[in-house]
DNA sequence: TAGCAAATTGACAGCGCTGTCATACCTGAC
DNA sequence: GTCAGGTATGACAGCGCTGTCAATTTGCTA
């Protein structure tokens, strides 16, 4: 039989309610003891029976992280959060748990209470889009689940990690206007994404304070896919006065961009700088590499469930985490033509 | 309080043990009564603890699902096993834990104890390419623990699922010779990994059976990356005698092959047929769209996990499903120049 | 129509842990 | 030296289910 609690207790000569506690890191143990109980789980190799504590102590050490997987047929994005969340969850003994989810489904908040119900988690985690969808945090919190967030759209008082998305866009489209590009594109993501808002009021911002009037020719809407930055590139490629920079809201538009490039015989970065936004894998693949800005997903993943575990164990001292983010310049971008 | 087993039990009149035996589809128990307690359940709601259920009955409900993540950062391959795995367990009310492992790291098998011992899962769904990764296999045996795999590399006594791929890439490279190809390049996989293998195998099977010899100048290396596709399919436009088809081992490397072309003046299809393999979202967003062969990952992970699930069930007649896969013909081949 | 095996049902303990509360111990103020 | 007021530890029940085995009912056979 595997080693119980109780065969622990014996071993450090205390009792079962006590080496419980060491293992709870509660208070009221003398370190003397604690040291001894400790030494005596690890001589064991003690491993708790999660279903025991469960039962016992009505707590899952579970946390689900609820995504849509509507739009995006397994996004990398949500797979390096995904990282993120389980490499937290699993330092501190925790178990991910996954719900996909359908917001335009009807039975949205039916599958998310089957969620709660069935498994019990003691937390979710929130990803975009879903981590502003009013009906859904309202439940949540009637049913007193606990939760964080990444990247949510309203920074209210809301627990979670952000980036200044705003703030890089702006960084980004400086960058471009560094290099002596006057006539810069924007291809902007799914309408109503946060993400999408703030890609564009910072590219919004760069063009004013650099005094460049912003030409509605060149900001096109885009759909966060290859194929919407491809098509939005051809309507720019089209145009009788070209942009000579184009700053697609995501890498995935901007691969979509480059390929458009191709298409219309444009040499990038000599033509057309292309840049883009997320530093997925497949920008550092792409020739030439992408210029992008680098938002930690996995990092921002990772972040948002040790917030939601602090939160859990009552040190919830942590709001809404800013994380910083970085420019990553490469070959796409160039000075203008 | 949330209502229990016994309340249902009540309920229906019937004893807590015989409720159990309807929730776990036990015999020995009459229709009539099957039937009322299942009206009592339904009537009230009623979800098993799944806490109390792993605690008194020697099962955890869970299946964990063990991926290499050294090489590919968040590849959308492995996403849609995940997707499919875990919209088995749910159908089945078991939950889907996850264990990212590096083969190379000394500790593997440290980690995968600790998984089995820190949350005893039921049975594990094993991806490529750790399907055959014989200390692996062996631990599993040793502590127990049933396992299905998807596309493992041996086809002895496994329990999963596999494509024929090694058929399909054969039926692929006689599509080109269709179109009156001759000269067919291949860009091989990642070396030892089953897909690499079987796909090489299919275009050497099918030059031969159609009496072309193979020039070893066209049968180049890659590594599953869309950068090796780059890399791979710049040596062949190179060469004095171009590859009018060139067939890659996958869609990433496939994307690689037509970024090349463009870099090389050549229109795809016009100047040179390319495909690849897989089927990944990528494949049909690219223009032109790209000829591949659809491997059903999701459904694959999705039927892994239900022969795992129905061999722990005790139901296992079910050895090595294999699935059929289909030929995508889509713009990017094209009749011989 | 008694008699026996098989099918059905239930009583009860216990899975491994934690919550509650009682008890033992310790400190410093007077 | 005594006692209040804390701190440290333990006894014990019970979380919600299932395994075991005994009791009861049913279906057949002779």
């Amino acid at each position: 039989m595997r080693v119980r609690l109780e065969d622990v207790a014996r071993k450090a000569g205390v009792s079962p309610k006590t080496v419980s506690r060491v293992l709870n890191d509660e208070a009221n143990v003398t370190d003397a003891t604690r040291e001894r109980v400790r030494a005596a789980m690890e001589a064991m190799d003690y491993r708790p029976n999660p279903s025991a504590r469960s039962l016992a102590g009505h707590r899952s050490f579970v946390i689900a992280m609820l995504y849509d997987n509507n739009d995006n047929p397994a996004s990398t994005y949500l797979a390096e959060i995904q990282d993120g969340v389980l490499e937290a969850c699993d330092a501190h003994r925790y178990s991910m748990m996954l719900r996909p989810l359908r917001m335009r489904d009807s039975d949205f908040i039916r599958r998310v209470d089957a969620l709660i119900s069935d498994h019990h988690p003691d937390g979710v985690v929130l990803t975009p889009p879903i981590t502003d969808y009013a009906p859904l945090l309202k439940r949540l919190r009637e049913l007193g689940v606990p939760y964080a967030s990444v990247s949510p759209l309203r920074r209210g008082k809301a627990l979670g990690v952000t980036m200044d998305e705003q703030l890089a866009a702006r960084a980004m489209v400086e960058h471009l206007i560094g290099l002596g590009h006057r006539r810069i594109a924007h291809v902007i993501g799914i309408a109503n994404h946060g993400a999408s808002r703030w890609r564009l009021a910072g590219y919004r911002e760069a063009m004013a304070a650099a005094g460049l009037t912003e030409d509605p020719a060149l900001v096109v809407q885009g759909a966060f896919t290859f194929a919407s930055g491809v098509e939005a590139a051809r309507k720019l490629f089209s145009l009788r006065k070209r942009p000579t920079a184009v700053f697609a809201a995501n890498d995935d538009m901007a691969t979509g961009v480059m390929w458009a490039a191709g298409e219309y015989g444009l040499k990038v970065p000599q033509d057309v700088s292309v840049c883009g936004f997320d530093d997925t894998p497949l920008s550092r693949q792409l020739w030439p590499a992408l210029t992008t800005v680098q938002q930690p997903s996995r990092e921002m993943g990772k972040i948002a469930a040790e917030q939601l575990l602090a939160d859990l164990r009552g040190q919830g001292a942590g709001r809404l985490v800013q994380i910083p983010f970085s420019l990553q310049v490469r070959g796409s971008t160039a000075a203008a033509p």
